[in-house]
Order: C-alpha cells, then sequence, then structure tokens
RNA sequence: GCGCCCUUAGCUCAGCUGGAUAGAGCAUUUGACUACGAAUCAAAAGGCCGGGAGUUCGAAUCUCUCAGGGCGCGCCA
C-alpha cells in the first residue's frame, strides 16, 4: 500500500471511529463509503470529507451538526491531523503535520522503475485485442492511435497488478485477403509494362505498388506461366506475407509487441469456426432463410439478426469472428478488452450477442472505441483517399515526427473525443509542444545531478537524509503529487483511460519547472541540497515511469 | 429514421462512483537569463460548461428533451 493510500485509510478510520462516539450511526457498518479527497483550494485544507452531507439521511441532523458531533469526537493527534473544520455546506477540512510526506521519497526510491505499480488486479488475467488491421496496406494514423492507446492500456494495466496478454487478430482468411491478390497481380502486370486493370475494391496503396516492382525485378516475367490457381494462390500468400512483415515492422519500431499474433486462417484449420457454429445451431440460435443461415441476434439485443453464412456458402466476417471470440472465453481470462475504430461500432451489439448466444457473459467483454483521427499540417485538414490510396502511413508519421511525439499525442486524449494531429506541431521543437515540456523536466533534473557531481556533491544515501529540511510549499506539494502516482495508475486502469497517465505526468513536470525557477537545489547548505537532491530524484523516477507506461522515453540530455 | 460518440475560454482539450470560487496548453498582453539547461518561469486577460426541463441541500457531471457535428446502420471487412 502506498504512502498516501495507508495515510487515507487511516484518516477514514478515525472518522469511522468518530461517527460511531458520537452516536450517528449504531454500527460502522451503517457508515457509506467514506470519500477523502484533496481540496482543489489549498485553503480548504489538506484533506476533505462530505461525510457529515452523506449522513444527513442517516442521522436525521443538518451536516454541519453533524460535523460538529464528528469534529467532536476525533482523537487528537491521529492519522497526522491537526485540525478539523467545518466548512461550507458540511465538509470537514483537515490541515494535516506534513511530515507524513517525507516517506514518499523513500518510497519512490526503494522502488526504482516499478514505483507507482500497485496490486488493484491482483493478478486477474486481461487479455487486450488492439490494432489488428487487416494485412491489406500499410498502417495509418487511426492504426496509430489504436496502437498508442492500445499498449498504454496494456502497461498501466499491468502496472496496476493485471496479468495482460496483448494481441493481434490477422485477418488473413476474408475476401479482402482476394482483392489483395488481385491488386498486386494487377500492380505486378503494369511493373512488367502491361495493361492491368485495379480489381473493383482493390488496394490503391504505395506498398502494394512497391511489392510488386520487386517482385518483377527478382522474378520477371516467370509467375505470369504459372496456371491461374497457381498464380492467384501466390500472390496471395506473398502479398500476406509482405503487409503483415510490414505492420510487424512498423509497430516494432512504435514500440508495440504482442504476445500473440492469432491467425483467422488457424481458425479454419482447427475447425473452431465450424465448432462455433454447430454450438450456435444446436442451442437453437441460428436458422436458415433465403438460402443463408442466420444467427437470432436479436434475443440477445442486437437491431437484427445477422448471417453466418452467406447462401454462397461462405463465412460472413462474424462467424470467425465470433470462433475467435469463444476461443478468447475459453482461455478463461477474467476480462477481455477489444480496441476498435469508430466505425467499426456498429458491430458491438452482434459481437456480444454472438458469445450471448454462447452461453458466455457478455459483461466480459468490454469494446472500447477510439475516435476518429484528422490529420493537420499548415494548418488545414489534410484529406485522405482510399481510391488513390493517398494516405499518411505511420511509417510516414514515424519518420518525419518520430515516435515519442506521436506516442504523446495519441495518448493525451481521452480515447472517445476525436483527435485533431497538428504534424507541425508535433513536429515542433518549441515550448508549444508538451512532449519536449515533460521530457526536458527529466533531462533537467538528470543535468543536476551531472552538476552535483561535477561539484564534487556527493549524492548520499536517501536513509541517510534529513527530509524534513524539504519545507518550502513547493517542495511540499512536488513529494504529494509524486505520491499520487499510485492512486493515479489505479484510476487509469479502473476506466480504461491511460490519458490520465500524460495528465499526470504534465503536471509533475510543471510542478518541477516552476519549483526549479524558483529554488536553487545544490546551495552552500549542505544538509537541504541534500534533501533537495533526493526529493529531485523521487520526481525522476515519477516522470521517468510514467513516461514508460505510455512508450515515450526519458532521456537523460536533450 | 435508428444506434454510438462528441458539444466546456478565440483554438485544442482536461474535469468520471454529483460537492466549495469550472481548470490546463496554445494564441494575446506584460515581465524574468553575470547562478544548477530560457525547450524554462512569473503574471494578466479570457466562461450562460450547446439550448430547455427535471432529480436534490448541491449538477459541467445523473435523467428527459431539442439543436448542431462525427461515425455506423451489407449475404463487405
Amino acid at each position: 500500500m502506498s504512502v498516501l493510500e495507508q495515510l487515507q485509510l487511516s484518516v477514514k478510520e478515525a472518522l469511522a471511529d468518530a461517527a460511531l462516539a458520537a452516536g450517528l450511526v449504531a454500527d460502522k457498518g451503517e457508515l457509506p463509503v467514506i470519500a477523502l479527497e484533496v481540496p482543489k483550494d489549498k485553503a480548504h485544507g489538506d484533506l476533505a470529507t462530505n461525510l457529515a452531507m452523506q449522513l444527513t439521511k442517516i442521522a436525521k441532523r443538518n451536516p454541519r451538526q453533524i460535523a460538529e458531533a464528528i469534529i467532536g469526537k476525533l482523537e487528537e493527534g491521529r492519522a497526522y491531523i491537526q485540525s478539523a473544520e467545518i466548512a461550507g455546506p458540511g465538509f470537514i477540512n483537515f490541515r494535516l503535520d506534513k511530515s507524513y510526506l517525507y516517506p514518499v521519497v523513500g518510497e519512490a526510491l526503494a522502488q526504482g522503475d516499478k514505483y507507482g505499480y500497485i496490486d488493484a488486479g491482483q493478478g486477474k488475467k486481461v487479455q487486450v485485442e488492439f490494432v489488428s488491421a487487416n494485412p491489406t496496406g500499410s498502417l495509418h494514423l487511426g492504426h496509430a492511435r489504436g496502437a498508442a492507446v492500445g499498449d498504454a492500456l496494456c502497461s498501466v494495466l499491468s502496472a496496476a497488478g493485471y496479468e495482460v496478454r496483448r494481441e493481434y487478430y490477422i485477418n488473413d482468411a476474408g475476401n479482402q485477403v482476394n482483392n489483395l491478390a488481385k491488386s498486386l497481380e494487377a500492380r505486378y502486370r503494369q511493373a512488367l509494362g502491361q495493361e492491368a486493370e485495379m480489381p473493383e475494391d482493390g488496394y490503391y496503396g504505395e506498398d502494394i505498388v512497391g511489392f510488386a516492382k520487386e517482385l518483377a525485378e527478382e522474378e520477371g516475367d516467370r509467375l505470369l506461366s504459372l496456371s491461374d490457381e497457381e498464380r492467384f494462390s501466390f500472390f496471395r500468400r506473398y502479398g500476406l506475407d509482405k503487409e503483415l512483415a510490414k505492420i510487424k515492422r512498423d509497430l516494432a519500431r512504435f514500440g508495440v509487441r504482442f504476445d500473440e499474433w492469432y491467425s483467422e486462417t488457424s481458425l479454419y484449420e482447427s475447425g473452431k469456426v465450424i465448432e462455433v457454429l454447430d454450438a450456435l445451431r444446436a442451442k437453437g440460435h441460428v436458422y436458415d432463410q433465403d438460402g443463408a443461415v442466420w444467427l437470432a441476434s436479436t434475443t440477445f439485443g442486437d437491431d437484427k439478426d445477422r448471417v453466418l453464412v452467406k447462401n454462397d456458402g461462405s463465412y460472413t466476417y462474424l462467424t470467425p469472428d465470433a470462433a475467435y471470440h469463444m476461443d478468447k472465453y475459453k482461455r478463461g481470462y477474467d476480462q477481455m478488452i477489444n480496441i476498435w475504430g469508430a466505425d467499426h461500432h456498429g458491430y458491438i451489439p452482434r459481437m456480444k450477442a454472438a458469445m450471448a448466444a454462447m452461453g458466455n457473459d457478455p459483461d466480459k467483454l468490454t469494446v472500447l472505441i477510439a475516435q476518429m483521427v484528422s490529420l493537420f499540417q499548415n494548418g488545414e485538414k489534410v484529406k485522405m483517399s482510399k481510391r488513390t490510396g493517398k494516405a499518411i502511413t505511420m511509417e510516414d508519421l514515424m519518420d518525419e515526427v518520430g515516435v515519442d511525439a506521436i506516442r504523446y499525442f495519441f495518448t493525451m486524449r481521452s480515447m472517445d473525443s476525436h483527435l485533431d494531429f497538428d504534424m507541425d506541431l508535433a513536429v515542433s521543437k518549441s515550448n508549444e509542444n508538451p512532449v519536449f515540456y515533460v521530457q526536458y523536466a527529466h533531462a533537467r533534473i538528470c543535468s543536476i545531478f551531472r552538476q552535483a557531481e561535477e561539484q564534487g556533491v556527493a549524492v548520499r544515501n536517501w536513509t541517510e537524509v534529513d527530509l524534513t529540511r524539504l519545507t518550502a510549499e513547493q517542495e511540499l506539494d512536488l513529494l504529494r503529487k509524486v505520491g499520487e502516482l499510485p492512486e493515479t495508475i489505479a484510476e487509469a486502469a479502473r476506466i480504461y483511460a491511460p490519458h490520465a497517465i500524460i495528465r499526470y505526468v504534465y503536471e509533475l513536470a510543471s510542478q518541477f519547472h516552476s519549483y526549479y525557477k524558483a529554488e536553487r537545489v545544490i546551495t552552500e547548505d549542505a544538509e537541504q541540497s541534500q534533501a533537495r537532491l533526493q526529493l529531485l530524484a523521487a520526481i525522476r523516477i515519477a516522470i521517468a515511469n510514467a513516461l514508460a507506461l505510455v512508450g515515450v522515453s526519458a532521456p537523460d540530455k536533450m
């Protein structure tokens, strides 16, 4: 349990005892969950509770009277409480002895790169599926957002004590792969100088043109002599391999690694697709109509029933996907999370319906929707075109902007807000760019330690430093902020919101920059210098750990 | 027409089990480098939280409704 959690727990216990002693409740079990918060306004003290207001219904008195009764029974000196006063409509504001903050330094330094990690998840198994882009073209902006948010979410969950598995579902079996094969063949013929038309629903990406050229150079026109069947099969396999390799390369460069690349084809080969179909039929949730096989998904809350097997005998996307999710359920995760783009949100009800029809608990599957990304360059929105294949790819973005800035920008916003990605801002190495602002704070701290070394100041172990020399308000605020990392991670994990980590680290960096400007760390006062260096060491750890969670580096110098 | 998301400062956005005077960044204005990194800091100004109604001690937050924007609504994936 973290230092601040421990403190809050003590205060809550003191409050509960006081409420009981004041006769407001007959038993502690009658008390509501006690909420403590750090007031926004410092004039309201270090901690506040609305307990008295919550008790109005039980105690049948007005909140200020209740607050008075509670305060009257608070044991003196307990839980660092120096004073408690009634404020506003009935808040109880506590002023605490600031020494409760000093252990934060030891907590951070002792735990190092694991500082902030907690055990909220208690080893529960969570499986997260994200990106899962079709292997028919290069990853683009939207995929990059999914990758950044998904990976950060996984890291956060992992830091919060969950056992996390990252998974990418490869759609290597559907109709789109046939289109890829046809597109690649057309490009190959074009590369050989032939007239060849792109197929309908073809893929126009530059990547395919490139693969085709390579093929033409390496193989000449040899492939044209293959039988239709052989040729198609070749282009299909070749295209898939190339696209998938490219995707893996881009994601690796982006700092995202998956535990499993789950192939759709493997579901057919292992018979899992047939299995799920048979099972659904056996459970009576499937019927035949118009030559197709339907899932009665409306029984489970969907808008309309969905086709599982088309009248030409082929499967819709839903069927293998249901088999895939069935497989996830069978693997026994406590929670499964999918991150999808906003254009797929309409698909959620049918997937959940399919799982419910199979007798699974649909609540174990959470689908998070990442809203669309718009790219702005030179102040204007950049249009993407599927038809011409003209789109900014993730690779372009990494070349131009760099991984740190992309990951920061894509993680900093809540998933459900549309994101405007400002290319010029992300590239700029100026005060406008929040990535550098945070990284600079880390580099600055490193620089101070280098400075200390140059000046012959030996930084002592924190156990041998008098931290009570940290008395300035900014120092105490910084200690509190550093101490808040564990609860920030807990909250980010609870509501699946990695952007909370960005907000935290930005605020911490901001507080540090301000402090840096106001106070000198290395001074004539050796004891004070030692204490301040310890504080900085703790801040540095908090910044580095927070950045690591969102996949952004924490450089020693810039 | 139906479903999901969004609407908060000029712009981009935080604000989440309902709490006190709604917060940042950018842009604007004014200041700070002969000291640990000015990629920084200090300060000012900027608001009918889209409109309306309800729930209650209290609503940006919950409910309903209306209006705007985005995305879906296929025997494509």
